[in-house]
RNA sequence: GGGUCUAUAGCUCAGUUGGUCAGAGCGCACCCCUGAUAAGGGUGAGGCCGGUGGUUCAAAUCCACCUAGACCCA
C-alpha cells in the first residue's frame, strides 16, 4: 500500500552508467571516432576559422612512450581541443625525429656495423623500417591516450620530401654565411668513433689519475728579471694539475690567473710556483713540510715566460685566462687546445697551435713521440711513468669525479680536435639576433625566457657534424686544397635535394661529384659527415609548418618539457634565425619533468615508475588525462598510485554529476519543454547563473593554459554549487511535481542548460566521457560530436529584475549551512534522521522591513525546499525563546521535530496529512499533483 | 661547482602589489538517507605555510643562508 504512490513520481532515469569502465569503453569509442574519420571532418568544419597552430616536438622514434611523453601529448591535446572549441582551425600534424645515433646502434646489435658486416645502403634501409615500426607503436600508443590528430598522415623526419627540406635548409644557413668548418675540441666517443652532441653527454663518475707535474723554467735567467726574489736553490718549476694525463702530449701552454696571487716557495730541493691560495693543499699533497715563501706576485707578471715541456722538447708559455680558478689543483693550468673547450678558447687568443694526436680511435697517432699507437685510456700509466723518469712527477694519486660519458655506450668521452661542421654563433650575428628574438617570443612560465637567454648567451658554436650512416647528409662540396664551399653551393644543394625528394637521403650517397660538378669534381670533395639529429627537428618550422598546406610559419605555440630550452627550442630558434631571421614560434610553453608522489626522479631502481598503458588498460585514458589536467605543470608534476586515485575519485563525482543530469533530463525534450529564461524559477536562474560563472572561469583558464584551474573549478562546481544546493533542492520538484509543470520544466531547462556548459568544458579534458555525455543529452543537436561545436552561449546572469538577487542567495545559503549545523546537533541527538522529519523556527528582525527586501519572507512557504525541510517558520526576533540558537548576529534558530504524519509520496511531515479521505497518506500538496492541476512553485 | 626553478593540511591546488590569508575540493572520522544506491546529504578532525636568521608596526607573501627535489650545464 504504501508503496502505491512511487509510480505517480518522476524519478531520475538513465541508460548512462554511473561507472565509466573506461578500460573497456574508450577504445570502441576511438574505433567509432576513427571510423567517422572526426579528425578530417573536423578540418571540413573549421575552414575559413581563424587558424591556431600548434607544432609537436617530435619525439624520437625508438621505445615504448612513457609518461612524460602522454604528458606532453594530453597537453598539447588539451589545447588544440580546447583552441577548436574557442572557434580556431587548430589542426594537430603529430611527427617523429626518426635519425641519429639510437636507431642506428639498434640496427647495429641486428646487422653489425656499416661498412663493416653490412652494406651502407642496407644498414639506412633497416633503420628506415626499424624507425617505422617504432612509430607504429608509439602512434598506438598515443592514440589510445585520446589525442586527436592527423595520425594517418604525420610528419616524419625521414620523409623524402623531408629530408630533402633539411637539406635545403642548411643551404640556407651555409648562403646566409652561418656555416662554418673548424677544427675544434668536441666530445668524442671512441667507441662510436664519432663526435657527440651535447645532448648525447652524460655524467657519470670516473676514477682517474690526479696527478701534479712540474714544469720547469726554460730560462731562469729571464724569470728573476721579472721576480729578483725567487733566487734560490734547485730547479725552479710551475706547478700544474690534471686529472688527463694523456694529454699532455698535447700541451701547448700553461694558464694562470691574471688577477691571483702566486707564490714561489723553497722547499728542501727545489722551487715551486702555485697559486698562494692553494699553496698549502698541494704541499700537503707532495708530502713537504719544510718551505720558505720566496716571492709572490699576481699572475699577469709571469705572462710570456716560457717552461720546458715535460719530456718532449719544446718550450710552452705561460698564457693568462680568466677560466682559472683556485677551486682544485695549484692555480696553473695545463692547457691543450686540442683537448678542451676552454684550452681551445684561450689558444685561438695566443695562437697556440691546435695539436691533436690521437685518432678517431682513441689511439695516438703514429708519429706521436713516446706514446704511438697507445690508447689513450691505456697510455695514462706509461705517461706517468715516462714522467717520472724525468722526474717532473710531483705526486700522482686516483681521484673519483664526474666525468663525461657516452650516453649509448657509456664509456668515458675525451676531448679530441677534429674538423667540423658548425653553425657559427658570431660570424653572421646568429647569436645576437637569436637573443633579439627571444624578447618578441612569449614565455610561459615566464622564467623559461631567462632560462634560453642564460644558455643562447654561453652556447658554443653549434656543432652540427656527425661521422654517422642514418643521418642527412651535409650535402656540401668542398675544395680539396682551399676548403672553401664550392661557389655553386645554393644550386648544388638545390639538385641534390631534388634528387633526395625522389630517393630519399640515399641519393647523395649514391652520387659522385662527376654528376654535378663535371670538370670541377677532380677539386672538389663529398663531405662524408651527417647532420646532427638536433637539425632536423630544428628545422620542421620549415620542412613541416612551411610545407603543409594546413600549417604556417610561424607557430602560435610550441610546447614541450624544460630540458627543450637546450634542445628543440634552441635548435628551432637558431634554425629559423639562421635561415629567415624570424622566430618559429610566437609562444612557447613548457612542462615539468614527471615525478613520483615524492618529488624523486621515476627509474626502474626506485620502481616508482608509472607506465601510460598500465593506466590507461585499468583505469582509462580519461583518468590519465584528468590527472594531467589536475596538476600544475609548470613545475614537477607528481604521480602515484594515491594520486591516481584521488583523480579517479574526482572522475567519478563529475561523471556522476553528468549523470544525474541526465537521469532528471529522462522525459526532457527541448524543443517542446525548455523554458524560456525570463519564465524559470529563481532557484534554477542562480543555479544557471552560477555556471556561468564558472563557464567564465574556465575558458580563461583555458585561455591562459591554467588547465588545474579548471578540473579544480569543475569539481568544486559539481560538489557544491550542484551536488549540495541546486540538485539537493530541486530533487522535491523533479520528483513529486506534475512531469509537464512549470516547476519541474524549470528545473530541467537549468540542468539542461548546466549539461550544455559542461560537456563542452570537460571535452578537452574527458574527451571520451565528454562525447558519451554528449550522446545521451536529450534534444535534436547541431552536430553528431562536442568536438563540431563551440562554447555554450546559453547561459545568463542574473540581473536586477530576478525576485531574489544573487546576494539574497548568498545569505540564503549561509544561513542554510548554519541551519545545517543545527539540524546536525538535533540528529545526532537521535531526534530526527532525514532534514525532513525536522521543523526549523527562525527567529530575526523582521518589524520595519519590507518584505520586497526580506529573501526570507519572499521565499515564505517555499523555504521548507531551499533547506529541505518539512517546515519553516519565520518570527521577529523579539519572540525568540530560551533555547534558539543565535546563528548570526540577532538570528536565533530552532530545529524541532516535525509532530505532523509523513507522506509517503513527498516525505514531507505536514499537518494536513490523513485529512483525505481518498488519500489517507498523503499531504494535499501531493492530492494536488496527482489528481489536481498540479501545485505551483513560484521560488525553489 | 654554475644556471633556471620548486617546497601551503594525507592528496591536488587557491592565496592579486606584505596587514581577518591560513582557504577549497578530495581523502579520512562520525552521523543521516535508501526515490542518484559499488550513489547522495550533513558534521568534524587535520597545516607553526620546508628550516634558520633578517627587513618591517606587520610576512606564507620581501631579503640572505641552509635543507630537499627537478631540469639544464660543467
Amino acid at each position: 500500500m504504501m508503496t502505491d504512490y512511487k509510480h505517480t513520481l518522476n524519478l531520475p532515469n538513465t541508460p548512462f552508467p554511473m561507472r565509466g569502465d573506461l578500460a573497456k569503453r574508450e577504445p570502441g569509442m576511438l574505433q567509432e571516432w576513427e571510423n567517422r574519420q572526426i579528425y578530417q571532418q573536423l578540418r571540413t568544419h573549421a575552414q575559413g576559422r581563424p587558424k591556431f597552430i600548434l607544432h609537436d616536438g617530435p619525439p624520437y622514434a625508438n621505445g615504448a612512450i612513457h609518461i612524460g611523453h602522454a604528458v606532453n601529448k594530453i597537453l598539447k591535446d588539451i589545447i588544440v581541443k580546447s583552441k577548436t572549441l574557442s572557434g580556431f582551425d587548430a589542426p594537430y600534424v603529430p611527427g617523429w625525429d626518426c635519425h641519429g645515433l639510437p636507431i642506428e646502434l639498434k640496427v647495429e646489435e641486428k646487422l653489425g656495423k656499416a661498412g663493416d658486416k653490412v652494406d651502407a645502403f642496407v644498414f639506412r634501409k633497416a633503420c628506415r623500417e626499424y624507425a617505422a615500426e617504432q612509430i607504429d607503436l608509439q602512434r598506438k600508443d598515443f592514440k589510445r591516450l585520446g589525442v586527436l590528430g592527423d595520425w594517418e598522415n604525420p610528419y616524419l623526419t625521414m620523409a623524402f620530401q623531408t629530408e630533402a627540406d633539411i637539406v635545403r635548409a642548411l643551404g640556407r644557413i651555409a648562403t646566409n654565411g652561418h656555416l662554418h668548418k673548424g677544427a675544434k675540441p668536441v666530445h668524442w666517443c671512441t667507441d662510436c668513433g664519432s663526435a657527440l652532441a651535447e645532448a648525447e653527454v652524460e655524467y657519470a663518475d670516473k676514477t682517474s689519475f690526479s696527478i701534479d707535474v712540474r714544469f720547469t723554467v726554460a730560462d731562469e735567467a729571464e724569470w728573476l728579471q721579472r721576480l729578483p726574489e725567487a733566487a734560490g736553490q734547485g730547479e725552479l718549476s710551475v706547478v700544474i694539475w690534471t686529472t688527463t694525463p694523456w694529454t699532455l702530449p698535447a700541451n701547448q701552454a700553461v694558464a694562470l690567473n691574471p688577477t691571483l696571487d702566486y707564490v714561489v716557495v723553497q722547499t728542501l730541493s727545489e722551487r715551486l710556483l702555485v697559486a698562494e691560495a692553494l699553496l698549502a693543499s698541494v704541499l700537503q699533497r707532495a708530502e713537504m713540510t719544510e718551505h720558505t715563501v720566496l716571492a709572490r706576485c699576481t699572475g699577469d707578471k709571469l705572462e710570456g715566460l716560457l717552461l720546458q715541456h715535460p719530456f718532449y722538447a719544446r718550450q710552452v708559455p705561460v698564457i693568462l685566462g680568466d677560466h682559472v680558478t683556485t677551486e682544485a689543483g695549484t692555480g696553473a693550468v695545463h692547457t691543450a687546445p686540442g683537448h678542451g673547450q676552454e684550452d681551445f678558447v684561450v689558444g685561438l687568443k695566443y695562437g697556440l697551435p691546435v695539436d691533436n694526436p690521437v685518432g678517431g680511435d682513441g689511439c695516438f697517432l703514429p708519429n706521436t713521440e713516446l706514446f704511438a699507437g697507445e690508447s689513450v685510456h691505456k697510455a695514462n700509466p706509461h705517461v706517468l711513468e715516462v714522467l717520472t723518469e724525468r722526474g717532473k712527477l710531483l705526486k700522482a694519486e686516483k681521484l673519483r669525479h664526474s666525468y663525461p660519458h657516452c650516453w649509448r655506450h657509456k664509456t668515458p668521452l675525451i676531448f679530441r680536435a677534429t674538423p667540423q661542421w658548425f653553425i657559427s654563433l658570431e660570424q653572421n650575428g646568429l647569436r645576437k639576433q637569436a637573443l633579439e628574438a627571444i624578447q618578441g617570443v612569449k614565455w610561459i612560465p615566464d622564467w623559461g625566457k631567462a632560462r634560453i637567454e642564460g644558455m643562447v648567451q654561453n652556447r658554443p658554436d653549434w656543432c652540427i657534424s656527425r661521422q654517422r650512416n642514418w643521418g642527412v647528409p651535409i650535402a656540401l662540396f668542398i675544395h680539396k686544397e682551399t676548403g672553401e664551399l664550392h661557389p655553386q653551393t645554393a644550386a648544388l644543394i638545390e639538385a641534390v635535394a631534388q634528387r633526395i625528394e625522389q630517393e630519399g637521403i640515399d641519393a647523395w650517397f649514391r652520387l659522385t661529384p662527376e654528376e654535378l660538378l663535371g670538370k670541377d669534381a677532380v677539386d672538389y670533395d663529398k663531405v662524408g659527415d651527417t647532420l646532427d639529429v638536433w637539425f632536423d627537428s630544428g628545422v620542421t618550422h620549415a620542412a613541416v609548418l612551411e610545407r603543409r598546406a594546413d600549417l604556417r610559419f610561424p607557430a602560435d605555440v610550441y610546447l614541450e618539457g624544460s630540458d627543450q630550452h637546450r634542445g628543440w627550442f634552441q635548435s628551432s630558434l637558431l634554425s629559423a634565425i639562421g635561415t629567415r631571421g624570424e622566430a618559429p614560434y610566437r609562444t612557447v610553453l613548457t612542462h615539468g619533468f614527471t615525478v613520483d608522489g615524492k618529488g624523486e626522479k621515476m627509474s626502474k631502481s626506485k620502481g616508482n615508475i608509472v607506465a601510460p598503458q598500465k593506466v590507461t588498460d585499468s583505469l582509462g585514458a580519461d583518468i590519465l588525462r584528468l590527472w594531467v589536467a589536475s596538476t600544475d605543470y609548470s613545475r614537477e608534476m607528481s604521480v602515484s598510485d594515491e594520486i591516481l586515485k584521488r583523480t579517479a575519485d574526482a572522475y567519478r563525482r563529475i561523471r556522476n554529476t553528468a549523470r544525474f543530469l541526465l537521469a532528471n533530463l529522462n522525459d526532457f525534450d527541448p524543443a517542446t519543454d525548455l523554458v524560456a529564461a525570463a519564465d524559470m524559477l529563481p532557484l534554477d536562474r542562480w543555479a544557471v547563473d552560477q555556471a556561468a560563472q564558472v563557464q567564465d572561469k574556465v575558458l580563461a583558464a583555458y585561455d591562459n593554459f591554467h588547465f588545474h584551474l579548471i578540473a579544480q573549478e569543475v569539481l568544486n562546481f559539481c560538489t557544491v554549487e550542484l551536488g549540495s544546493l541546486f540538485l539537493d533542492i530541486t530533487k522535491d520538484r523533479q520528483y513529486t511535481m506534475q512531469a509537464g509543470s512549470r516547476g519541474r520544466r524549470s528545473a530541467q531547462t537549468a540542468a539542461w542548460h548546466i549539461l550544455n556548459a559542461m560537456v563542452r568544458w570537460l571535452y578537452p579534458v574527458l574527451s571520451f566521457t565528454a562525447e558519451e555525455i554528449w550522446q545521451s543529452l536529450p534534444g535534436e543537436k547541431s552536430q553528431d560530436f562536442v568536438l563540431f561545436t563551440q562554447w555554450y552561449d546559453g547561459l545568463f546572469r542574473l540581473d536586477e529584475a530576478d525576485k531574489l538577487s544573487a546576494g539574497e542567495w548568498s545569505y540564503v545559503f549561509a544561513l542554510r549551512e548554519l541551519i545545517s549545523k543545527q539540524l546536525e546537533d538535533v540528529r545526532v541527538a537521535g531526534q530526527i534522521g532525514a532534514g525532513l522529519d525536522a521543523e526549523v523556527v527562525i527567529y530575526y528582525r523582521q518589524v520595519g522591513v519590507e518584505v520586497n527586501h526580506d529573501p526570507l519572507l519572499k521565499l515564505g512557504e517555499e523555504l521548507r525546499f531551499v533547506l529541505i525541510t518539512s517546515g519553516v517558520h519565520l518570527h521577529d526576533v523579539v519572540d525568540v525563546p530560551e533555547d534558539a540558537v543565535e546563528v548570526l548576529d540577532q538570528v536565533f534558530v530552532r530545529v524541532v521535530r516535525s509532530k505532523h504524519g509523513k507522506c509517503t509520496r513527498c516525505w514531507h511531515h505536514r499537518e494536513d496529512v490523513g485529512s483525505h479521505a481518498q488519500h489517507p497518506e498523503l499531504c494535499g500538496r501531493c492530492i494536488e499533483n496527482i489528481e489536481g492541476t498540479g501545485e505551483v512553485r513560484q521560488y525553489a
